[in-house]
DNA sequence: TAACATTTGAGAAATATTTAACAAGTACTG
DNA sequence: CAGTACTTGTTAAATATTTCTCAAATGTTA
């Protein structure tokens, strides 16, 4: 049955399910059970069929799913097939990093451009992507759709960057400075990539196995 | 009362009362109740009790915590204080980054090496880590102690290289590459930041909020 | 076609996690 | 020093999440 609001449990979930139905896909793989799918995944195929049985009724009893359109209907979900648009700010190590390897495209994203404040970037081009200066950023954001910023700058700026690009109506970040932003408009999200929480994690792991 | 098993959820947050109590301390905040860390992390004060009584008693009724010694203890139940090694294979763009600007030090880690395929950076050194041959992998596992090896390699090669590493022993490993690595022994840990994953969990909250 | 093996989606049961409530102890005030 | 306001750690209650179970439907085989 279609649920209204989805645990933000499940939607984490989603992307791995997609990730493997994509190699599923690749492989030839034409239809699958939750079962098979569970023991690939190394997840109970109680939790998958719940999982999916949130957005819609994507199988049939006595023959499981069909991978392809399965495939299609959690990029679907996800956002895969839109063509969201996204900035970067700040062109450093890990910006450049980013805009030089990240699939973009098969994440329904398009990268319009990326910012910095050092002259020694500014003009130049990576993957394409031309960087321009933070000087020019309020004037872009007015003169074109931008749905997520991909924040790769010092710390020490972060809260105050984000601030400036909420008050220009930017609604979706991508974070990947250590430290929490917020802000208390709701409809603000940030999705943040806090590089040593999860190193920190490891470090409890491998100390109390 | 101290816990036995603690859950994921709650060593994931963790690190982010690490990171607030970091920042209280540089403050030069004192002391702290439940009650206002719970307000400044957007947490219930019920939770920060819940979480912290899983590894001992570290308040006082009627004052609330140390900031200096909270910190100093959940530092040390994450390890920060430890001197674990790190390697890392990839130095491309992404792990000439991490190396560049991640604190490894604060984190309780030391790079030993990084290793590479390719011989244009074989030989050189990233902010003082020399890169090595893949050829030379091995042997530097053996004669040297490796804690955690951070892969920030190729997707195609990365079950591979892992499967080469934990049979050279290694046992916990920080996995950059989009994929789910797998092993029967459940002794070997990983801890995975999935790019792809993050950014496509916030299209589906853009689309949906 | 009939019998049997699969498999889904949904409701129920079992677990896990989060929040509330409160006794007991501490600090502060006048 | 007595009274009041705080605050913890713990137990209990409330929620949320995961797993189990099974009727209903489909595919497969003889």
């Amino acid at each position: 049955m279609k649920k209204e609001n989805i645990s933000d449990a499940v939607i984490r979930r989603l992307p791995r399910y997609y990730r493997q139905l994509n190699s599923l896909y690749g492989s030839g793989v034409v239809r699958i059970s939750s079962h098979s799918l569970g023991q690939e995944m190394n997840i109970t195929a109680s939790q998958i069929r719940q999982d999916f049985s949130c957005f819609g009724e994507f199988g049939q009893q006595g023959y499981g799913y069909n991978v392809e359109e399965l495939r299609t209907e959690i990029g679907h979900i996800l956002g895969v097939d839109k063509n969201h648009h996204l900035i970067m700010i700040g062109a450093g190590n890990l910006g450049h990093a980013i805009l030089q390897n990240f699939p973009f495209q098969q994440t329904g994203f398009t990268v319009g451009a990326a910012f910095d404040v050092s002259p020694s970037v500014v003009g130049t081009h990576i993957n394409g992507i031309p960087i321009r200066s933070m000087d020019e950023l309020d004037d872009f954001i007015r003169t074109h759709t931008v749905d997520v910023v991909a924040l790769t700058i010092p710390q020490h700026v972060a809260q105050e960057v984000a601030n400036r690009l909420i008050a220009l109506g930017i609604r979706g970040f991508w974070n990947f400075t250590n430290i929490e932003l917020s802000c208390s408009d709701p409809t603000v999200q940030f999705e943040n990539i806090h590089f040593a929480d999860s190193l920190l994690t490891l470090s409890y792991r491998i100390a109390n196995r």
